[in-house]
DNA sequence: GTTTTTGCACTGACCAGTCAGTTCAAAAAC
DNA sequence: GTTTTTGAACTGACTGGTCAGTGCAAAAAC
């Protein structure tokens, strides 16, 4: 009797068996399909079967690899922001190898915030529906993922006006906020309602704003 | 029942028929309830009967007043983006005839747009979640909605050029997304993950950005 | 007397999650 | 090397519950 299913826990392939690998191909094919479904309509619009049907699989299996419908979203959220950050962290990194200034590893990582949401649109937007909602059961797995991102963007500011090179005035946690907001809006905006425009555009405005090149005078 | 305290007389003669009053009372009440609920559960996971049971009528109510749920959450959108509008438009004529430059006017836009999510922050909550989401029914109300508020910025904005007091250079239409991006995303972020920080600390971060004194040195 | 609200029973569609059963490749037994 | 067993992965019909929207008579407000 087989019937170990349920939660069962970590039996997790363990064993490297080809067996493992199989799994996880079905777990991709759920998290791309949940994303653009979840993306489009919200958690609540989002049907199972709906997953499972774009995934090309039998509604079982959503529940043979997820333990329910939001543990499937939880999950699919950890992912994403992982690559997120994994891509802004790179950008910082690789200007600072190269010897470039803080403004410049700001810069890169628009860049790379830019190239993630080209990449994965539906993720994003996703994300930003769900990050101010409160009392979800999936509030406190965001706030940590969150804070993942920010983090990225709050220790180059710092490093920045350790260097001299940015004003010590700078509100840190608030500046790094609206940076990201910056981006991410100005991305989802650009993907939905100004699509002709290329990166390079939108690429350029925001560094326009970062670098304060956008008010001629200065008080 | 809680009076919902300023949000909006709604007695506003204009076009209203004899005997509006009772009705657009009602009106009110319904969309304070449903603008909490949909903020936190998201549109499809609020219930209409809940939304009934908040706004203290019964469900009947909401059907005698609203065609349907989609209707009601339409209207409760044009409602409060009407407000927004206002809002920013105020803010940049006051400071235009205050003999304010247009920078003063981007910096004013920005206060009145913190004022405004503290007062509504369900609102924007839900209109953020809502804004890039393609497909849906309410689309168009959106699209609409959104071109209201962002021309406003974009206006000032080409004043601004046209005054010589911003760069011929700058992006327009990506310009005027970033900034209101900048704002709602830092807001709902503030009052999300950062409550302890005053208005005043939040505004004084947006205008520093704003202003291009975040980065020390120009290139 | 007209408009608005109430209260409540009802329906039909829809949906998250379950479970008994199937598949198949690799391991074990022969 | 052939047969048998094992069990992880998968399937899809089914269940129990939920919810948008309806219908209507009576009460309340205007």
């Amino acid at each position: 009797m087989q019937k170990a299913a349920g939660a069962g826990g970590s039996k997790a392939g363990g064993g490297s068996k080809a067996g493992g690998g199989r799994r996880q191909a079905t777990k991709a094919k759920l998290y791309e399909a949940a994303v653009t479904l979840i993306a489009e309509q919200g958690f609540s619009a989002t049907t199972v079967d709906e997953i499972a049907e774009r995934a090309g699989v039998a509604k079982g299996t959503v529940y043979y690899n997820f333990a329910s419908k939001a543990e499937l979203f939880e999950e699919l959220l950890r992912y994403g922001v992982g690559l997120l950050t994994e891509s802004l962290q790179r950008a910082a990194d690789d200007t600072a190898r190269g010897g470039g200034t803080k403004v410049a590893a700001l810069d890169a990582m628009i860049r790379a915030g830019l190239d993630f949401i080209a990449t994965y649109p539906s993720f994003t937007q996703l994300y930003v529906a769900e990050l101010w909602r409160t009392g979800r059961a999936w509030q406190s797995t965001l706030l940590v993922v969150r804070q993942q991102a920010v983090a990225v963007v709050e220790e180059v500011l710092r490093e920045g006006v350790a260097a001299g090179e940015l004003s010590e005035e700078i509100d840190i946690p608030l500046t790094a906020a609206a940076l990201v907001g910056m981006v991410l809006v100005a991305a989802l905006d650009w993907q939905a309602f100004q699509p002709e425009r290329s990166i390079d555009d939108v690429h350029a405005a925001l560094s326009r704003l970062l670098q304060g090149r956008v008010g001629g005078s200065r008080v």
